[in-house]
DNA sequence: TTTAGCACTTGAATCAATCGAGTGCTAACC
DNA sequence: GGTTAGCACTCGATTGATTCAAGTGCTAAA
């Protein structure tokens, strides 16, 4: 591969270079005279070396009177040879940061499973919709020494829902440490929001930690972190590929007008809860959307409710002909297991009636009582 | 909207009905020829139906040589009176219900995460990808008493990783049962796969549980999902729509088969692991795809690397004209990122250097030591 | 070796002609 | 009165010819 170098001029690498950034930026073969303003000659010259390029298998011409495309063994010398470094902004680094670090609550992962399910279960795209929740306080504080420097943390929230968290630091905390921390934070932390915490409070923590002061800040944050991550409301969309198959939408731009107008996700969540008070179904036929880009589709959903309280909603959008039967008892099926995993099919418990739920289990869910069946055998 | 009802003959609602069920069917405007199957009359007859439904709002002419097509008001009487009850299979049920329980691992979390992110910044469909990973033993457990019948469940695996789970049981136990629990199952449970316990360790621990022996069996059961959740091999693919707007995929039928071809994840993966060895870069272009249905697309991947071993890739996939560059240093920096929240960045540390990790955190994710820095401000 | 100029090629756009599916309407029928 | 057979009619889709324009290859001059 690196044989290209030397057989290739200088000039000849910064026209496939100018061809390559041209047509990726633009999406049509180039030609000789656009080429000109960036290499120093005439498009006569220009028009001699692509024939060139194109004779040793880097370029293509779709036509002969189109201008040239880089043939893949084109971009592979790019590739290899001619690419230039691209730095990322400070912007986008952050924006990797911080979305990798978000944790997903469990009710978010059942969303994002519900929404899948809708979508390969009724061959339509799939939604799920989550209001946002309010911040929890924490009632009580446990912590287990795990390792030196390493402990978890459990906190059971007001509500209580029960979260952990598994936290290393650097700093050299034993077992005793770990134990002053939890009764520290049961004293000084219970009841309150993170939010609320003031200077002072930080101070007389940090003090009644003694030796072990410099744990407090550290935990403070993770504390605020995890009982303010469940606030984000959302709207996952998942299966839009399931849409191409439709004729309906066969044209890309239709398509992508409607995934536009699904980025509104107030607009969505506006509809769905109006829809739902007038319309016992949940079926939001055409123009009966109040998003334009919506008026040749359809747009069916089920609210989830828990404890009476609609706590997020899951649906599917497809073509104005669409299957309602099957895309109807397929919401409520799914909204049914949805309410018995969060807690509202109390009644429904098998052998042993176990629930189990994951660190992050309870996140955004609240009084629960009894939850699925943890056996499966 | 019960108007309808009364207004309508049933003949025309029966007629209403095959044409709704038709042209959701087939999506072609239904003419009279194709109805009088189902209904017991002529043609003729059934035009005059059609031209009266149509009349009153039901149904529309696309044009004058066309069939009719159910218009929105045809569709609101369909769901309001018309819709039959359809029945799901015990294999969809099954599959909610399998689908909505399963856990998502820390690693499948990032990882779905990392798709996205790859797919928003570069505009391009992202992919990410884990491999198998084995099946974990535990070398510790704790429990914490919660509540009657709750208590929090620590694992340490014997890879240094923690997992919690939240249990709930019917069951009625105590503080010093959920401590003798911790006991016997660290008596009999640690170093151990779950795979491996065998009927007479369960009886011997149900004995050393005593009256609380009930406890065993449900625990095992958590205890071996929590451990197996981790064990199996993905693909996520995020951001399908991104590619519509390129048009080299506006003929929606060339994405349908593109998106068809990464369903073959065994494909992918094999691509993969090939390409990885002979290319430094990681990019795909083209027919060097072994996969017919890539040879118009390129796919750019970049593996993560864990303690030297590769644990996934992260990638994107799209037309050959792709911003190379942007793509190349965004993977980059998207595989750099998650490397270091799985712990290979040991080395930068900021201000009091704490790792936080929720309790799927260290899910496949061995001998990390320290991650990434979990002060923000 | 580069460049200006010109004939040439060829997909895309435009337009007319043809085709056929399905209708509306009329008249006969039960 | 409701139903049906028959037929003329409509109108989008398909096909084919024509024009248009972008971009080339080649030749001859610099």
């Amino acid at each position: 591969m690196e044989a290209h170098e030397s057989v290739l001029s200088e000039r000849k690498k910064q026209i496939l270079k100018a061809i390559v950034d041209a047509h990726v930026a633009g999406g049509e073969p180039v030609g000789s005279k656009v080429l000109m303003q960036q290499i120093a000659c005439s498009s006569a010259t220009i028009r001699n070396e692509m024939a060139e390029l194109e004779e040793m298998g880097y370029l293509e011409q779709p036509h002969t009177s189109a201008g040239r495309v880089p043939s893949e063994m084109g971009y592979r010398f790019y590739v290899d040879s001619l690419v230039e470094h691209y730095a990322m902004t400070a912007r986008e680094i952050a924006q990797i940061n911080q979305a990798l670090k978000a944790k997903m609550s469990e009710l978010d992962q059942i969303l994002t499973t519900a929404s899948t399910l809708a979508s390969n279960l009724t061959n339509y795209t799939g939604f799920a919709l989550k209001p946002r929740s309010r911040a929890l306080s924490v009632s009580r504080f446990e912590a287990i020494y795990i390792a030196p420097g390493q402990f978890v943390l459990v906190m059971v929230a007001d509500d209580g829902s029960v979260k952990t968290r598994n936290v290393k630091l650097d700093l050299n905390c034993d077992s005793a440490s770990v134990a002053r921390l939890a009764a520290t934070l049961n004293r000084y932390m219970t009841g309150r929001l993170a939010d609320e915490i003031t200077l002072p409070t930080m101070v007389a923590m940090e003090e009644a930690m003694a030796e072990d002061g410099a744990l407090i800040s550290p935990v403070i944050k993770i504390i605020y972190e995890t009982m303010n991550e469940s606030d984000r409301g959302e709207l996952k969309v998942t299966g839009v590929d399931r849409l191409l198959e439709y004729p309906e939408y066969s044209d890309a731009s239709q398509l992508k007008g409607l995934l536009g107008a699904l980025e509104q996700k107030n607009d969505l969540m506006e509809m769905i809860s109006t829809a739902a008070e007038r319309d016992p179904h949940g079926v939001v036929i055409g123009s009966e959307a109040s998003v334009k880009e919506m008026n040749n589709s359809t747009v069916v959903f089920k609210t989830i409710v828990k404890d009476g309280k609609p706590i997020g909603a899951i649906g599917v959008i497809g073509p104005l002909r669409m299957d309602y039967a099957r895309v109807l008892s397929t919401l409520d099926g799914l909204s049914g297991n949805i309410a018995d995993l969060l807690g509202e099919g109390a009644a429904q418990l098998g052998d042993g009636g176990v629930t189990v739920t994951d660190q992050e289990s309870e996140d955004d869910n609240n009084g629960r009582q009894k939850g699925q069946n943890g056996n499966r055998g």
